[in-house]
DNA sequence: GTCTATACACCGATAGAC
DNA sequence: GTCTATCGGTGTATAGAC
């Protein structure tokens, strides 16, 4: 093979530095933190990670793409009905998402000086995610138009749902955003 | 007076420090950044601020808690059809995050370790909000449980709008839920 | 691959002169 | 009320032994 298998404890260590960028932001999840979650000393997280913090945050978005490319987009290209095909994307956000606990990475690192360092990586997985959901409704015979606005307001009720659960300090909204949001899809267009 | 008119140089600085907070967040609106924004050397910024960094947070979240009771809550409280009561808070609410290009100073402070320091205000000032529309709504004849899950929804998909914008560096998405808004609201209840 | 030690910049905050 | 100077602490990052 060309590449051997990556240390075990690299992937490991970016499962933890995703919960710790996204509860903390960019600058706040600070080596000190870090150190202490992955229990990784300094030397250790330069070892894997020569670049720093940059290639730590910018490891735990290419993480993320994987996952949600494997538990989010394939399903949701992936053949069935489409009232099915995003009650599974539902199901696995509820799980990223952890029921509407923790922040998103994507708009955690959008704030501050990290937005210029990952913009685009952010952009793209936005992108990307809304352009799987039309697909879902174009396939349930949406037209093009409709369909893009619907998966946009998908996408930010999510995003909006989590930032008022955390504010509330009640995952009540982000729940109910979820469980109302394939029907809310997939409802005929009215006439204007 | 019981009370002397205080330094406007202190005003002044806090809707500077609001853009700095909103922007950077908690930790990244670092004092550098804030004397150069508002042009106050650190010393002149304790002498208003004695407490610090979290005084000038606590000023801000003030300063907006008074912004939001005058231009959108006391509004949305005044007499008048519903349909130009939200209409009203519309145009508020776009001036407030210009357009969509500028983030939530309550978003912000949700973040890493000013949420623990700032969470009851926050949460006390979207209670407000959502309190403000819900009454808005049992004016216009919709039953209480509906008007709050309605509010909710409205000031979810602001925020949720505010980070897709920002995500998508388009403030389409912010402007479309903005003008969807009153209507969306204020639509009939649809048998279940 | 992990350790200890450390370099250097910046953090928030304070002291004292004016 | 603003200035300069500085404190102790912590930030990221690195060097070199093992």
């Amino acid at each position: 093979m060309a590449t051997k298998k990556q240390s075990s404890s690299r992937e490991e260590a970016v499962r933890k530095l995703l919960l710790l960028f996204r509860q903390y932001g960019y600058e706040g999840a600070t080596l000190t933190r870090i150190s202490e979650a992955t229990g990784l000393g300094r030397a250790s997280l330069y070892h894997h990670f020569p670049k720093g913090k940059e290639e730590m945050a910018t490891a735990v978005l290419e993480y993320v793409d994987r996952w949600m490319a494997e538990n989010i987009l394939n399903p949701l290209k992936a053949d069935g009905n489409p009232g099915d095909r995003l009650q599974n994307m539902v199901t696995k956000v509820n799980a990223l998402y952890e029921s509407g606990g923790r922040p998103c990475i994507l708009a955690a690192l959008s704030m501050g000086d990290s937005h210029d360092l990952f913009y685009r990586q952010i952009q793209t997985a936005l992108q990307s995610w809304i352009d799987a959901i039309s697909q879902v409704l174009i396939d349930d015979g949406i037209d093009a138009a409709n369909a893009r606005l619907r998966a946009e307001n998908a996408i930010l009720q999510i995003q909006g749902a989590l930032i008022l659960s955390r504010g509330l300090n009640n995952t009540a909204p982000f729940q109910r955003v979820l469980q109302q949001l394939p029907d809310e899809l997939l409802q005929p267009v009215r006439a204007s």
